[in-house]
This record gives structure tokens, C-alpha cells and sequence, in this order.
DNA sequence: CCTGTCACG
DNA sequence: GACGTACGTGACAGGG
């Protein structure tokens, strides 16, 4: 060895390897080797940046020492310490995982020494050797940006945030922390890491800490003196987690005395050696950093063959052939325990629930399917009955199954291991099931909710779509397994061989989807509306679906009597009016009552060759005769009847005493959700009759329900994304916006106003979102379709830049194939080119896509703030309404919950999208719906 | 299973 | 010039 010794005037180099890979693949798109299909994204952009450092090290203050420092895979010290420490780090994305091994070759074939240990961290060997250095006088520089390694600064230690290329010294780290490098780890003691886990002292933060640290010195005067504090909640958090934040403090200290096998000596610069290093980089592929490094080498570039597509294609990861023969029936522990170990060497596995219906809130649990590989997938079942040849009871378990016990005892962990990624196909299903079993099932990725950001509007994203789709496979179907009608069985009384080929299959093909739209979410920019807008909700729907609302059957059972006596007096009268008995609730009938025997006017065949006989005709009607009338106070009291007073009764869950709702994220394509069985969403309020179905929907004693709805939040956005200003102006100033729409379309003086016009410029303004036409607003207005049409162009002419919004949205609908909201959701519109009155339905549907479509991602945000903003309270979010949340709250804690709900939902847009216009949102309470609404 | 009707935003 | 239209949903009843 002939190394120079390091002392004084050396300099040393330290880079945080880590945080070069998590860059490097945050940074690029999933690149793939073109030979094999290798993910090596990471390791081409750890290789540029290592070119990029490696050229820019010239002049005086070059490094003389140089080394580049890795986390050891798997658990560190630290976690003896603490079980928890960094527990709820999400996994390495799969992709990155083989990359890692890569990237110390390439630090390797560069000819910089590369260090790593086992059971320490990176930080620790960096805070060793950069001890050392100064120690033997030198200088170091640590080549990071994190904020754990500034405890190190000084003394001829600095750090350099690459990315921002800004070096961090003493008054940096002040800046930062507030108390000089020495005092760091006693700040970080007290105010914790969410990050890494470290607890902390709870409800102190950076700047409480180091005001406490300043003014009494150091951590452990502090603490021995916590006593003095004045402020009753610190002191006592103080006094009684002194244990936690004595163990913070060792979490967070980084170990300088390490036992290394090498010196600092070992670390000195050395140039590459060119056949080594382009040797490196033609393996990987690289053909623009090949050549550059080659220019700078003074070498002939290495010639990297273009793969031939047909080799491309046989080399490409073979698709596994689907064989149900394959998939395991797991039927002990033993066997479960083999899956399990496979689980966890991987970090992930797809899981399916089998169960004996499809209410999450009722159903019973049969079985588990788990899938780790693509045709690698097993069924364990649980609850599968013994079927009829057993005489005494055909209730009797089925041979050969684990206790659900055991097998739930022993997927527990895994299924809440914060480092084991769960995989499901429409997971929130899953999850309630689990969490009825007292399973919490996180961290989640969802194939559906996948493709929903991938394919919104393209086609649905359930399970046999997307098999078909994107794996050309049909699933098996549950038909001739469960029969259908009265015939049918549930899935505990399926033979369990026959479950066994269904249930893998089902975990087998949400694994292979999960495998091609995780690389496609990059592709197609839409990772963050997945994991910003998709996937953190899934936990806050099934919270708020499974808490429910209380639904007071007695009223409902009150008004459904009533509503039966009323309309048994009205089938009578009608029966006279008509001259015969006739089923009124049928349309058929009705219209040949109506325009045969009577000969009223305006009777128009639809395609099905009957008369329709909807409202808007029956309205026309009316003034010619009582019969039309009478049949649509009829078919009010109908629907009322049969859709909310009968049918809401019997979605009253036994064992709760509430209903509960099930939302479908995927539901619309605008990124609004559907609410079924029951759907909530559509409870009556227009109508004063209907509005009091809402007096069945109560608060529990002591509270009251609290409704927080945004005020005209589609025009805001409107006025945002067409960017008009005398819309934007009148919302900040508070105006009535149809007034003012009416006042300007019009001339009218806001003063002179009447309710009328103002109606008519309102009507104008919801037709603007929808795509106005002149036909639809004349309709909708019953006015002449020239005056219609007339209206419209004056409020062209007033507002060109809605014009302007409505033609080049279309436009960017064509060209992309889709439209987006200001939030990135991309809303397919496959439509667009159609020729004939399909294109009309499409530009119109373009048009409204990214007004409707924003306002659902900004409730959607605050639903998913929400649970965090209310939790120091008592309140419960129970049911959302497109531009509304219904929260159940005690009484002492309503004035609270409002101002922070009103805040998280009029600030979700934020800081993602500025608006120009505010949004408002206004509140309501009360002992029911009807009176909080 | 499809259609018409009507409840909501 | 005619056509057929407001945007997005779900539930229920009738009738094939």
C-alpha cells in the first residue's frame, strides 16, 4: 500500500449513498435495460451524478479523500434499542430493490472506495471517519442534506446539500436547529422525528426544543430541572417522558467511535481505470454516459449493441401462464408459516378476502388468498361449511382447514408490518373485513384505484375488465360457483378445491396488474393523483363507512304510513278522473290513458315505441286537464316511498343501529365518488316533502350533526380556470353571483333585481359548467330556443374568456385524448373524435370534466386531512355529498370542530394549487339533517 | 336485463 | 339543413 496518510491539509469527501439512489430514482422515469428489461433507472442516475461530482471536483479545494457511504440492509442498533425506530419507512419500491447492489458496483467501477456495515447505519461510519479527520487535523466535507449528520459540523466539518449546492457550517446549523452543532442531538431528543420514528417529547417541535435547550443549557439540566418550567402542559410532558426522551436522545446520537476495518488512508482519490469503468457502464447500457466518459478518458467508446427487437422480445420477463393446478391450498400452519417467510423476503404480497356476501358490515370471513409471485398465489380456507352430506347439522366446518384464529394470529403482523406492502383489488373491501377482525391492514396499494388514475374514462377498472385488458386473461367466473336466484349458495358452502383455483386466481391476477401499473403511473404522470388524491382515502372511506349514521326507524315507519294513505286517496281520484282502474305506476299504461282514451295533446312515442310520459311532459299537461297533476303528486310520494321511507329501513344494521353507506372511489369519471346501498347522496331536500326524510337522519344524544358545505365551489373554480375577472372580483367581494351574472347579461341595475331574471342568469351559470347549449338552457327554462340561444350570446359577449376556456379544452381534449383537473387527474374522453350527436355529448362532457373533477379533488383532500385536523376532538366524519361533509359532534366541541373544518376544507387546495378565487364554506347543525343541512 | 323515471350535487 | 343535446350519479318499478 502505498496511500497517503491523512492529516492536516487533506480533505475528505463523504457522500450519503442513500440519498444519491432515492434522488436518482425519484428523479427519473422507470428506465429499463433494453436486453433484459433490468430496472436500472437508479443506477443511471446515481452514475450521472457520480460524473457530475467526480467533473466538478477540480481546483484547490478538491478532495483528497473521497468516500461514498451505504446503509447496511436490514436492521440497524438502533432498533435493539427501539423496536420501532424507522418502523414505518414504507418499503423500497420493488423496482429499486435490485438496483441497490448496482449502485455499489458503480461507486466501485468510478474507483471511489465504497463503504457500508452491518447493523450500523450510514450516518455512523460518516460521523466515525469525519471524527477522525478532524481529529487528524484535516478537513471533511459530508455530501448530504440530511438534517441528522449536522450534528457533526464544525471544526473543519461541513456539510453540502448537493441538490441545492448550498454548504452548511456553523451558523447553518443554527439556522436551522437554533442552538450550534454540540446542542443538535439534544434538540432532536425533545422534538423527535415522525420520519424516523423517534418519539420525542410529544407537542414540542425544532423551535420549542431549542428554546428550551438555550435557556437552560443542555438536555440533561433541563431535564433535571424540568420542575422550573412555567408552562403546566411542558413541564409535566417533561417530567413524565423523560424515559422517552433519554431514548431519543441515544436514537439520535450518532456512534463516532465505530471499529472500522479500513483507515482513512485507504479513502484517497484515485482516477478511474478506463477499461474497468466503461466496462461498468456498456454492461448497464449506457450509451450517453459511455461515450462522455470515454471522451473524457480519452478512449474509444465501448460499442453497445442495439438490442434486436426479436431478442428484445424473448427477453423480456416471459409471461407465466396462468394454471390454476399450480396455486396451494394452505391448510396448516406449517404451510402458512413457508408463505409467510416468502412475504416477508419480498416486502409485498397481493391479498384477497373470500366472503359469505358482499356487506362488509354483515358478511362472514371464509378464506385468504395471498399472492407473492406472478402464478405463485394460495387460498387459505377457513370457514367453508361441510356441505349436506354431514347429517347432524350442516353446519359443521369442512375437514382440513386452520382454525381462522390461528391463521389470523399469524397474518397479523404481516398484514400491519408498516414494511410489507399489502395488495388488493379494490382493497377497502378487504381492509373492513379485517379491521371487523381486528386486523389493521396498512401499508395498501389498490390495482383498481391504480387504474382509475391510469384509465379514468378509458374503461371501468374492475377486476375481469382489467385481466381481459391488460393480461388477456378471462378470470374464472363466481356464477357456477355460487348459482344465482334462489338457488344460490354462498362461498362457505363452495367445495374448497373449487375455491382454491377461484380465490388464488383472484390474488394471482391482482398481482400481475399491481406489477404493470406501478412502472405505468410514472409513465403517465400520474403517480401523485394516485398517491395524493386515490390512495390516502381508502383508510378515511372505510373509517367514516363503518362508524355510519343514525337512521331513526320510527320516523321513517311514520312517514311511510303516511305517505301509503296519500297516495291511495290520489289512486282513486286519479282512477275517476280517468274512467277506469289503471296501474299509475306504470308509464305504459299511463300514456295510453292519457293520449288514447283522453286524446290530451303532445303525446310523443320514444324509441321503445311508447309514450313517455316524464315530468317535464306531465307538467304541460297539467294545464290541460287535473289527471297530470294528481299522477305526479303520485309518483312523488312513490318514490319517497319506495326508495327512502321502505328501503332506508331496511339498511339499518342490527347490531349498530345506523346505515351504512358504501362509497365507490371509482364511481364517476370526474373523480367524484357514488355512494350505494344505501346511496346517501341523493336523500331528498328539494322538495319540502322530501326534505323531511332528512329528519330521520339524527345525532346520537348529547350531539348534534354539523353540515359544512362549499358555496358554489364549481363557479369559483370556473372563474379560476377561465380566469374572468368580473367573476373573480365579485367572489372576493362577496356578491350574489347570479345577481351579478344577471346584471351583466341582462342590464339590469343589481338594485332594480328581480327574483326572475336573477333565476334565469342562474340557470345560465349552471349551464355554462355543463357545456351550455341553447337547446338545454331553453328547456330548462321553458322559453323559446331562440331566446335561449340569445341569452347565451350575450353572456359570450360579456365573459369571452369562458368561450376561450370552452374552445380550448375541447381542443386539448383532441389532441390529448383526454382533459385534466388543475390537480393532474386526467379524465379520459375517448368520445371526442365521434362524428354525429355523440360528439356533442363529449365536448360537453370535456367542458364540465375539469370544473366537476377539481371540486371533487378538493374535497377529496380535505377528507383526507380531515380525521388528522379533527383528532384532538370528539368528532366523527360520517358522510360526504359531493360539495359537503355531515360530521356527528357532542354538543361542548361543535364550535371547535367547525373552525377547523371549515379551515381544512376552505385551505384543501392548498399548497398544491393557488386559486385566485377563495373558497367559502358555510356551516349548519342541528338535531338532524334537515335542520343542520 | 333494459328502460323510464326521479332523487341528489 | 337535420339531428338531438344540458354535466355527473343510483334505486326502483314495470315489462319483456
Amino acid at each position: 500500500m502505498s496511500n497517503t496518510e491523512f492529516g492536516k491539509g487533506c480533505h475528505l469527501h463523504l457522500i450519503d449513498g442513500s440519498a444519491f439512489i432515492f434522488r436518482a430514482y425519484h428523479a427519473l422515469p422507470p428506465l429499463t435495460r433494453k436486453s433484459d428489461g433490468l430496472p436500472i433507472g437508479a443506477v443511471s442516475g446515481f452514475c450521472n451524478m457520480l460524473q457530475r461530482y467526480v467533473e466538478g471536483n477540480t481546483g484547490p479545494d478538491a478532495p483528497t479523500h473521497v468516500a461514498v457511504i451505504f446503509d447496511h440492509s436490514g436492521k440497524s442498533f438502533r432498533n435493539d434499542l427501539y423496536d420501532q425506530y424507522k418502523a414505518n419507512r414504507p418499503p423500497a419500491p420493488e423496482d429499486l430493490r435490485p438496483q441497490f447492489p448496482l449502485t455499489r458496483d458503480a461507486t466501485r467501477a468510478f474507483n471511489i472506495a465504497c463503504k457500508e456495515i452491518e447493523g450500523f447505519e450510514a450516518d455512523d461510519i460518516i460521523a466515525t471517519l469525519a471524527c477522525q479527520a478532524r481529529a487528524a487535523g484535516g478537513r471533511c466535507t459530508i455530501i448530504s442534506s440530511d438534517k441528522d449528520l449536522m450534528q457533526l459540523v464544525g471544526d473543519g466539518v461541513e456539510m453540502l446539500d448537493a441538490m441545492k449546492n448550498k454548504r452548511i457550517d456553523r451558523d447553518g446549523v443554527v439556522e436551522k436547529f437554533g442552538v450550534g452543532p454540540e446542542r443538535v442531538v439534544d434538540v432532536q431528543a425533545l422534538a423527535g422525528d415522525s420520519v424516523d420514528n423517534v418519539p420525542g417529547a410529544p407537542g414540542i417541535g425544532i423551535k420549542t426544543a431549542a428554546l428550551l435547550i438555550n435557556e437552560y443549557g443542555s438536555l440533561e439540566d433541563l431535564l433535571d430541572r424540568a420542575e422550573e418550567i412555567k408552562q403546566p402542559k411542558r413541564r409535566q410532558t417533561l417530567i413524565d417522558k423523560r424515559d422517552q426522551i433519554e431514548l431519543s436522545k441515544q436514537l439520535v446520537q450518532l456512534d463516532c467511535d465505530m471499529e472500522l476495518d479500513f483507515t482513512l488512508a485507504d479513502l484517497e482519490v484515485k482516477e478511474p481505470e478506463p477499461e474497468v469503468l466503461l466496462g461498468f457502464l456498456a454492461e448497464m447500457e449506457f450509451r450517453t454516459l459511455s461515450k462522455r466518459m470515454a471522451d473524457q478518458l480519452g478512449m474509444e467508446a465501448p460499442t453497445i449493441a442495439e438490442a434486436p427487437a426479436a431478442v428484445a422480445e424473448v427477453a423480456a420477463p416471459e409471461a407465466v401462464p396462468f394454471d390454476a393446478s399450480k396455486y396451494e391450498c394452505v391448510r396448516d400452519a406449517a404451510a402458512l408459516q413457508v408463505w409467510i417467510d416468502q412475504i416477508r423476503e419480498r416486502g409485498w404480497v397481493a391479498v384477497d378476502t373470500e366472503t359469505t356476501g358482499l356487506n362488509e358490515m354483515l358478511v362472514d370471513l371464509v378464506g385468504i388468498s395471498l399472492c407473492v409471485e406472478a402464478g405463485s398465489a394460495c387460498y387459505i380456507p377457513l370457514t367453508h361449511k361441510a356441505g349436506e352430506d354431514d347429517l347432524f347439522g350442516g353446519d359443521g366446518l369442512a375437514e382440513g382447514q386452520m382454525p381462522l384464529d390461528d391463521a389470523l394470529a399469524m397474518l397479523k403482523p404481516v398484514l400491519e408490518d408498516p414494511a410489507i406492502l399489502k395488495i388488493g383489488q379494490n382493497i377497502k373491501y378487504d381492509a373492513k373485513i379485517f379491521t371487523r377482525y381486528g386486523v389493521t391492514v396498512a401499508p395498501i396499494d389498490d390495482t383498481m384505484l391504480m387504474s382509475y388514475a391510469l384509465h379514468g374514462g378509458e374503461h371501468g377498472n374492475g377486476m375481469d375488465t382489467l385481466s381481459e385488458r391488460y393480461l388477456d386473461h378471462t378470470p374464472i367466473p363466481i356464477k357456477p360457483l355460487l348459482g344465482s336466484g334462489k338457488s344460490a349458495i354462498t362461498f362457505d358452502k363452495v367445495a374448497i378445491d373449487d375455491a382454491t383455483a377461484y380465490a388464488a386466481e383472484d390474488a394471482d391476477i391482482t398481482l400481475r396488474l399491481w406489477q404493470q401499473f406501478k412502472p405505468k403511473l410514472h409513465q403517465r404522470q400520474v403517480t401523485t393523483v394516485y398517491e395524493t388524491l386515490e390512495r390516502p382515502l381508502v383508510p378515511v372511506l372505510a373509517e367514516m363507512e363503518m362508524h355510519g349514521i343514525k337512521v331513526d326507524r320510527e320516523t321513517l315507519s311514520r312517514m311511510s304510513n303516511s305517505f301509503a294513505q296519500k297516495m291511495a286517496g290520489l289512486e282513486a281520484e286519479i282512477h275517476d278522473l280517468a274512467g277506469e282502474a289503471f296501474n299509475v305506476g306504470s308509464p305504459a299504461q299511463l300514456g295510453e290513458i292519457l293520449f288514447d282514451k283522453m286524446s290530451l295533446p303532445g303525446g310523443k312515442r320514444g324509441k321503445t315505441g311508447k309514450y313517455s310520459t316524464g315530468a317535464d311532459i306531465l307538467e304541460d299537461l297539467a294545464t290541460e286537464h287535473d289527471l297530470p297533476g294528481k299522477v305526479l303528486d303520485w309518483r312523488q310520494l312513490s318514490k319517497l316511498k319506495s326508495t327512502y321511507t321502505d328501503a332506508l329501513q331496511d339498511h339499518i344494521n342490527p347490531d349498530t343501529g345506523r346505515v351504512h353507506t358504501s362509497y365507490l372511489q371509482t364511481g364517476a369519471n370526474t373523480g367524484r365518488m357514488a355512494s350505494s346501498d344505501p346511496n346517501l347522496q341523493n336523500i331528498p331536500v328539494r322538495s319540502e316533502e322530501g326534505r323531511r326524510i332528512r329528519e330521520a337522519f339524527v345525532a346520537e344524544p348529547g350531539n348534534v350533526l354539523l353540515s359544512l358545505d362549499y358555496s358554489q365551489i364549481e363557479l369559483r373554480i370556473l372563474a379560476h380556470v377561465a380566469g374572468i375577472e368580473t367573476l373573480k372580483e365579485a367572489f372576493a367581494q362577496g356578491q350574489d353571483i347570479h345577481a351579478m351574472t344577471a346584471s351583466e347579461v341582462f342590464d339590469v341595475p343589481l338594485e332594480e333585481m328581480t327574483p326572475d331574471i336573477r333565476r334565469q342568469a342562474k340557470a345560465i351559470n349552471f349551464g355554462v359548467i355543463y357545456g351550455i347549449s341553447g337547446f338545454g338552457l331553453a328547456r330548462n327554462l321553458r322559453i323559446p330556443r331562440k331566446e335561449a340561444q340569445g341569452f347565451i350570446d350575450r353572456y359570450f359577449e360579456r365573459f369571452p374568456g369562458i368561450r376561450r376556456y370552452m374552445d380550448t379544452t375541447v381542443e386539448f381534449a383532441k389532441e390529448h385524448g383526454h382533459v385534466q383537473t388543475l390537480f393532474g387527474r386526467k379524465i379520459h374522453t375517448p368520445e371526442i373524435a365521434a362524428k354525429g350527436p355523440k360528439a356533442g355529448f363529449a365536448k360537453r362532457a370535456a367542458i364540465n370534466a375539469p370544473i366537476q373533477g377539481t371540486a371533487a379533488d378538493v374535497i377529496r383532500r380535505a377528507m383526507i386531512r380531515m380525521p388528522e385536523a379533527i383528532a384532538h376532538l370528539p368528532a366523527r366524519m360520517l358522510l360526504q355529498v359531493h360539495d359537503e361533509l355531515l360530521f356527528e359532534v357532542p354538543e361542548a366541541a361543535v364550535e371547535e370542530t367547525i373552525a377547523v373544518a371549515k379551515a381544512t376544507m376552505e385551505g384543501a387546495a392548498d399548497p398544491a394549487v393557488h386559486l385566485d378565487v377563495k373558497l367559502v364554506v358555510d356551516a349548519g347543525r342541528g338535531q338532524n339533517w334537515a335542520e343542520a343541512h
